[in-house]
RNA sequence: GCGGAUAUGGCGGAAUUGGUAGACGCGCUAGAUUCAGGUUCUAGUGCCUGCAAGGGCAUGGGGGUUCGAGUCCCUCUAUCCGCACCA
């Protein structure tokens, strides 16, 4: 009976159901030395379909996950769903179905797909965002940080169309317009709610030193965070009031030739009202996104009324209202020194203001030594910045301050599918916290989607009502609801404990199973998702809830899967659907195919079905082979009785189990495993002469070592072999280490760099012995002859032997 | 604009610590088997040169360090990704 993966695999998937194969225990269940594994991938945003990116994520994690449970380990590994967001809403707007309906028909859909990938999920644990059960856990962390003073109101600007009185999504905005009917976008400051996540900013850049993460993903982390110390200090207008800027370049004071201020500083907004050109320019400005405003090389300016004073030198310095000045960064002020900052450079000579050098150094933008700067000229820049600290302390209020390009998150979205954000707005108290027993605040039902005009949520009568937490009068409930990274900032623990209705997750649930061990996801994710996950990982922390300052031990990203140099989307028409593929060759064979086509890091083009075809290959000849085996009971007999033909071919099976175990554990490299496997089978099926009991050992490395990547084929050949239970609980094969060690070893020799003789010489040969073996060489003589020895290198390691000669 | 990456045969890629470049797979060529085949098996396959043995060249371009560089340094070019309201 041959194999046969459309029907196979299906029957396979059933019995790991039925028997609860991938079932993770709760640390109730466990002793505290149990090994565990927390494997954990990104959870999807139910769209409809999965798509290639999906099955390359689910099939390395679990590679893994089924890896380490060989290893006797429990493992963790579960699936969910990011529920909640923009796509559903506009699926009820534009066809008129209630995005639960729609949201709930895309995860049966998806599930499906995913569950024939045989992917060892303990489905138990499963969980949608959308759901109240975990919604209202969000609303409850919003209150516990409201009570830490971590949350806070704030005025930020929003892409607002006033034709449709909506908030848009940046996503949603096409060169300044909304994408779907064309009107003008502008940006308008709105009363939101922050999580103060800057409080965090220096721990979430130290964090990174601790983790086992990709260094270019540290990288853009720390360049997103934008650490820069530097000082804050304050210039005195001429009407008296005081305006405070942040520069790291305090040593350049004497070149400041201008100050330029945001357009939305308030100093600004309140000289617009008796400047007319200035408030027209503002809302010039308004009307640039922030993308137009910091990729434009145009530096736009207005020259206001008002001069500042220069706090050493007393010159009076023309103020500027400026499009490049961001009131999110720093001050939302800053010195222009045209001499030394490429940006004020730029507007100086747009706007004719001096341009001083008080620099000497290798290029203008560098610190380096002060001229032309008072009795501050000769000190170096380090020198003169502290110096002038202390001379401003008290003058000029300044003062050494760190500043982060980080942004408090603000969560404040004015959409319907979102966790409510638990908030009443009553007369006498203001903005009040709603009480923990009221818990879930529900999404109402009786809602209109428009597309237009504010919130959906406004137009529901019932859910308006409320009543004041603090005061007990009749209050509006808050119609914002949350970002929904506030969904994926906390969901591999409730995972841990996905059906506890008293507590977001039982603290000691997390204490056995965190630090996730292996995060895996897209590289799409490196900063917004991964610092926020994090920094609400510290929040928890701080509240007694999570044990490490960690969330994520080791993190993998995974490049995207393409298709002819293109991301798959719908709109681009380049979909390969994963279900036409796995009803052509199996689960396995795509399982087998997406790792091996390329490194997990890089992006994968899905150049046709040529691959694919290879891997399904190559399990049909490893079924063949094992199928060509009639089982056995001897036992491996000791190496020293073994053929030399068997044990060079054992010896391959055991540096085979060596390698693979290496980069299953430590290297994490999937492309090479496979193919290591692939080139024990080419080496099994050269052999002629084996013996029973060799084949037998053989055969049971061969069909676990295939367990991880195409595991019901595994499964299959397993029970074939006679065993009785899973494949997936069977032990990982141990090495013989007396297997590894090589009775000869193979000599290079290059001469002037060059390969000129391989030499096989016994394994003990000394370096010494190895150079006479070397010279006496006979194939070597040609490039010997004639010439001098200069010198002869026998590295660490003694694999080569490299002569150096000339002429003589 | 800022930030992050990548570049090796016809293609995907391997080379784990500076030490045999091209493992493994796809594709292609020839032969065998089957013969309805899109099955399977064997051999070959970086480029140039040579009857052959062999030799030369070769890891995006240029330069450098080294006995030795795909790997380290400098520089240039090309391509891709992220940028805070897509998830």
């Amino acid at each position: 009976m041959t194999y046969d993966p459309l029907q196979q695999e299906a029957l396979i998937q059933a019995q790991w159901m039925k028997e609860k194969v991938f079932r993770a225990p709760f640390a109730r269940e466990m002793t505290p030395d149990t090994p565990t594994f927390y494997m954990l991938v990104m959870l999807p945003y139910p769209s409809g379909r999965i798509h290639m990116g999906h099955v390359r994520n689910y099939t390395l994690g679990d590679v893994v996950a089924r890896y380490q449970r060989m290893r006797g380990k429990k493992v963790m590994h579960t699936m969910g769903w990011d529920s909640f967001g923009l796509p559903a809403e506009n699926a009820a707007i534009q066809h008129h179905i209630h995005p639960a309906v729609w949201t709930r028909k895309n995860i049966a859909d998806m599930k499906k797909q995913i569950q024939r990938l045989g992917i060892s999920y303990d489905w138990d644990r499963e969980l949608a965002s959308f759901e109240p059960a975990y919604y209202r856990w969000n609303q409850w962390f919003f209150l516990q940080m409201w009570k830490r003073g971590d949350v806070f109101r704030a005025r930020r600007n929003v892409n607002w169309c006033e034709a449709l009185g909506t908030v848009l999504a940046n996503e949603q905005v096409v060169d300044g317009k909304d994408e779907r009917t064309g009107h003008p976008v502008i940006q308008k400051p709105m009363e939101q709610y922050f999580f103060a996540i800057t409080k965090y900013a220096n721990e979430l850049v130290q964090g990174l030193d601790t983790l086992d993460w990709p260094d270019n993903i540290k990288a853009m982390q720390r360049h997103w965070i934008g650490r820069s110390e530097g000082v804050r200090f304050s210039f005195e207008l001429t009407h008296g009031e005081r305006v405070s800027v942040f520069t790291t370049r305090l040593d350049t004071l004497f070149g400041v030739s201008f100050l330029a201020l945001s357009t939305e500083h308030p100093i600004i907004q309140a000289a617009s009202a008796s400047d007319a050109g200035l408030a027209t320019f503002c809302q010039t400005i308004a009307r640039q996104s922030r993308e137009e405003r910091l990729t434009s090389d145009l530096k736009l300016g207005y020259r206001t009324l008002l001069h500042a004073r220069h706090p050493i030198t007393g010159e009076l310095l023309p103020v500027f209202a400026a499009n490049y000045v961001l009131m999110d960064y720093g001050t939302g002020a800053v010195m222009g020194v045209p001499g030394h900052d490429e940006r004020d450079h730029e507007f100086a000579v747009t706007y004719d203001l001096p341009i001083r050098t008080v620099i000497e150094s290798t290029s203008p933008w560098d610190p380096g030594v002060l001229i032309e700067s008072g009795w501050y000229s000769g000190m170096t820049s380090a020198e003169a910045t502290h110096a002038l600290i202390q001379a401003l302390a008290d003058t000029a209020q300044a003062e050494p301050m760190l500043s982060f390009k980080l942004k408090d998150w603000g969560l404040s979205r004015q959409r319907y599918w979102g966790t409510p954000i638990p908030t009443v707005h009553c007369a006498q108290c203001g903005v009040v916290p709603e009480s923990e027993e009221h818990l879930p605040i529900r999404l109402p039902e009786d809602i209109h989607f428009t597309g237009r005009g504010a919130s959906p949520l406004t137009t529901s009568e019932t859910f308006l009502q409320a009543t004041c937490p603090q005061c007990g009068s009749p209050a509006r409930r808050e119609t914002d609801t949350m970002d929904t990274f506030v969904d994926s900032s906390w969901y591999w623990l409730r995972y841990l404990d996905a059906h506890n209705t008293h507590q977001a997750f039982n603290p000691e649930e997390a204490k056995a199973w965190t630090p996730v061990d292996l995060y895996i996801g897209g590289v799409e994710h490196a900063t917004m998702h991964l610092i926020y996950a994090r920094y609400f990982h510290k929040v928890l922390r701080d509240l007694g809830m999570a044990h490490a300052d960690e969330p994520f031990q080791r993190l993998i990203c995974q490049g995207m899967v393409l298709k002819d140099g293109f991301k798959m989307s719908k709109s681009k028409g380049n979909i390969v659907d994963p279900d036409d593929v796995i009803e052509r060759y199996g689960a396995d064979a795509l399982r087998l195919f997406m790792i091996f086509a390329s490194p997990i890091e890089k992006e994968i083009d899905w150049t046709g079905f040529e691959g694919i075809e290879g891997a399904a290959r190559f399990l049909k000849r490893v079924e063949r082979f094992v199928e060509a085996h009639t089982p056995t009971t001897d036992p491996l007999p000791p190496v020293s009785s073994l053929s030399s033909e068997e044990k060079k071919l054992l010896s391959k099976v055991h540096q085979t189990i060596q390698r693979m175990t290496d980069d299953l554990e430590v290297r994490y490299s999937f492309n090479t495993l496979v193919s290591s496997l692939m080139e024990l089978l080419n080496a099994l099926q050269e052999a002629t002469h084996l013996t029973p009991a060799v084949r037998q050992h053989i055969v049971e490395v061969l069909v676990r070592l295939l367990a991880p990547t195409a595991p019901h084929l595994a499964e299959a050949l397993w029970a074939r072999l006679g065993h009785a239970g899973f494949v997936a609980h069977a032990p990982w094969p141990d090495v013989i280490p007396e297997l590894l060690v090589a009775d000869e070893i193979l000599v290079v020799v290059q001469v002037n760099g060059k390969v000129r003789a391989r030499l096989s010489l016994p394994a003990d040969t000394r370096d010494a012995d190895k150079e006479a073996a070397a010279l006496r060489c006979p194939e070597l003589q040609p490039w010997l002859q004639g010439k001098t020895l200069v010198k002869v290198v026998v590295p660490a390691g003694g694999k080569i032997v490299s002569l150096v000669v000339k002429d003589a």
